[in-house]
RNA sequence: GCGCCCGUAGCUCAGUUGGAUAGAGCACGAGCCUUCUAAGCUUGGGGCCGCAGGUUCGAAUCCUGCCGGGCGCGCCA
């Protein structure tokens, strides 16, 4: 059994072949912009599709004549109570109640599985998000790319795909020798040397103090007095190596776990960034050449140099960039673009999730990954804006020169994985976001995580409530659901495609959004048995109409658990 | 100087990839609690969708040019 949007999808499908085969119709036109919606008007009807206007043109026909053709077709159809054709050509259904009512029961089997889909058609696609520098513990910055990353993996499963959730560790650059000499002075202090004041330009911070404990346990005096280069690639494996436990467990907190933690360090001890430069040389898109000198303002510094160049303009960047520095070492796009390289080996599609202030390194990579895949692994990047955090309407300011930045376990602590997790969600990933600890927590309607919670929360109440009444609800008969009643389940039936769009167009944000607005649809309903007690779902003398009712009002909250389970976020049976 | 993102109600934001009369919350006005949890519900007012052109049956959505805001801009990560 198909959802009810995929049935009259496939329906209209059916129907236009049905004009094909009788000549109504020119064959072979394109369908794809053929959709099926509910009416922005519902007085308009429950399903609304374009296919007339869409298919018109292409066909070389009057777009209200083939209106009409299609609609004769479609009101054949059992589950159709009238169609008519409006406007420029649309055509407009109005369904039959049982229509609906079998959408009832089919939430009801399908349980934690409505909504999943199969447009995914298995094919992978690698998600690479959080990639924060281990160099600390997670703080807020990295929190919400994490969350719409986690979600965006999620929702992608939901529709249908093969995910693989990835982690790049940046641990071959420089600022990752930084923090091996942070952890060497740490070294020596546990070692019992005074060493005052972290030094300008290391990492201050206390989390280091254990790191250089173990080392010094481990290697003793060893590494005291002899030259960096004696120490510094053990001292900076170690550190990353104990920073990733720190990362991990904060991810954890956020219910946050990656398949596959990839390190630059091999990527280029594989030397993949000497197979990707051949791969390119091979095809004339690296070149040793010289850049240009930035235009607008002078640096009195800038020197000529020549370098081997990506000619990411032959792709739609600016200037083509290089991979290597004038002292032989890689470049971080140099690696980076080998990193791509090889995710497209294992995975249909790649998508990078990235803080908006790397916005401008995106035409670059997709340039690589286009050149280095020779187009045929699509690649997305999704910017995700900064959040700005509020204590009672006062910015909370952070330094993360003294350490004093606002870690990720001190606010999923105070707040609750639920609330950062659902909160990060109700804003498309590129618009700039607040994140104010009063409101995020506060029991109203103003909040959104509260207002679905709760939601679920009095489903659960009602089903506990219907029993504690002796009701035997056990045989719901759907054909006691009205037209108030089914008006409720019109809405959860959009929950499938809202999947779809959502998983299409990349944005998990949409879930949160629809599942508010559902969450408001089932409050009224509910509040409606306060002004009209017949409204009310559990009816001690009609054990038929509250099994019904019962029974719908449980596919709701079926449908809010399955949208809040993408967004990682529990569904609360009280509160 | 160039590139990217953004501009929708007084405020915070949605807008189903081009659909019909542009939506929600807050705030403001008016109703509603001996309750299946009022932790809310119903209802009213409020808009040159930054401006000007273009594309077509049809534009908040796509294209061009301006105006305004944010971010970035040679070998950093």
């Amino acid at each position: 059994m198909t959802t009810l949007y995929a049935r009259f999808a496939a329906h209209i499908d059916a129907a236009l072949d049905a004009l094909e085969a009788d000549g109504a119709l020119t064959a072979g036109v394109d369908r794809r912009n053929v959709t099926v919606e509910p009416p922005r008007d519902a007085s308009h009807g429950d399903l609304a599709t374009n296919a007339a206007m869409v298919l018109a043109k292409p066909a070389g026909m009057n777009p209200r004549a083939l209106a009409e053709a299609l609609s004769a077709k479609l009101s054949a159809l059992d589950e159709v109570a009238a169609v008519d054709v409006a406007g420029p050509g649309f055509i407009n259904m109005k369904l039959t109640d049982d229509a609906w009512r079998s959408e009832v029961n089919l939430i009801s089997d399908a349980g934690d599985a409505y909504g999943r889909s199969t447009v995914g058609a298995g094919k992978t696609v690698n998600v690479e998000y959080v990639s924060a520098n281990p160099t600390g513990p997670m703080h807020m910055g990295h929190c919400r790319g994490a969350v719409v990353g986690d979600a965006l993996a999620s929702l992608l499963e939901y529709a249908g795909h093969k995910v693989i959730r990835e982690y790049y560790v940046n641990d071959a650059g420089g600022q990752v020798d930084v923090l091996a000499r942070s952890v060497h002075m740490r070294y020596r202090e546990a070692l019992g040397e005074d060493i005052g004041e972290i030094p300008e330009g290391l990492y201050p911070g206390d989390y280091l103090i254990p790191v250089g404990q173990d080392l010094a346990k481990q290697h003793g005096t060893r590494f005291v007095a002899v030259p960096e280069s004696d120490w510094l690639v053990l001292f900076r494996e170690a550190a990353v190596a104990a920073m990733l436990v720190m990362i991990k467990a904060d991810l954890k907190l956020l219910g946050i776990e990656h398949d596959v933690f990839a390190s630059e360090a091999i990527v280029q001890r594989d030397k993949l960034p000497e197979a990707a430069e051949a791969f390119l040389r091979a095809r004339d898109l690296v070149y040793d050449g010289q850049l240009e000198a930035p235009k607008g303002e002078v640096d009195p510094d800038w020197e000529p140099v020549t370098l081997p160049l990506f000619r990411s303009t032959q792709f739609g960047d600016d200037q083509d960039r290089p991979i290597k520095k004038s002292n032989g070492s890689w470049t971080y796009f140099g690696a980076d673009m080998a990193y791509h390289f090889q995710k497209a080996q294992n995975a249909d599609a790649l998508i990078d999730i990235w803080g908006a202030d790397h916005a401008g390194t995106v035409k670059r990579i997709r340039a690589a990954v286009q050149a280095l895949t020779e187009g045929t692994k699509p690649f997305d990047v999704k910017l995700v804006q900064m959040v700005r955090l509020l204590r009672a309407g006062e910015p909370v300011k952070m330094s993360k020169r003294s350490g004093n930045f606002v870690t990720l376990a001190d606010v999923v602590r105070e707040v609750g994985k639920d609330v950062v997790r659902f909160t990060m969600l109700t804003r498309k990933a590129d618009a700039q976001m607040d994140f104010d600890f009063a409101k995020v927590v506060e029991a109203s309607k103003d909040n959104p995580v509260f207002y679905v919670q709760y939601a679920h929360a009095r489903i659960c109440s009602l089903k506990r409530k219907v029993a504690e009444a002796g009701i035997d609800a056990t045989t719901p008969d759907v054909s006691k659901l009205d037209a108030t009643d089914l008006e409720l389940a019109k809405l959860a039936a959009q929950f499938p495609r809202i999947v779809e769009s959502a998983a299409a167009a990349r944005e998990p944000h949409r879930i949160a959004f629809y599942l508010y607005d559902l969450a408001a649809a089932f409050h009224a309903y509910w509040n409606s048995g306060n002004d009209d007690p017949e409204r009310r779902i559990l009816l001690v003398n009609s054990v038929e109409t509250t099994s019904a009712r019962l029974f719908l009002a449980a596919a709701i909250g079926q449908v809010i658990a399955n949208g809040l389970s993408i967004m990682g976020v529990t569904a609360a049976v009280e509160m």
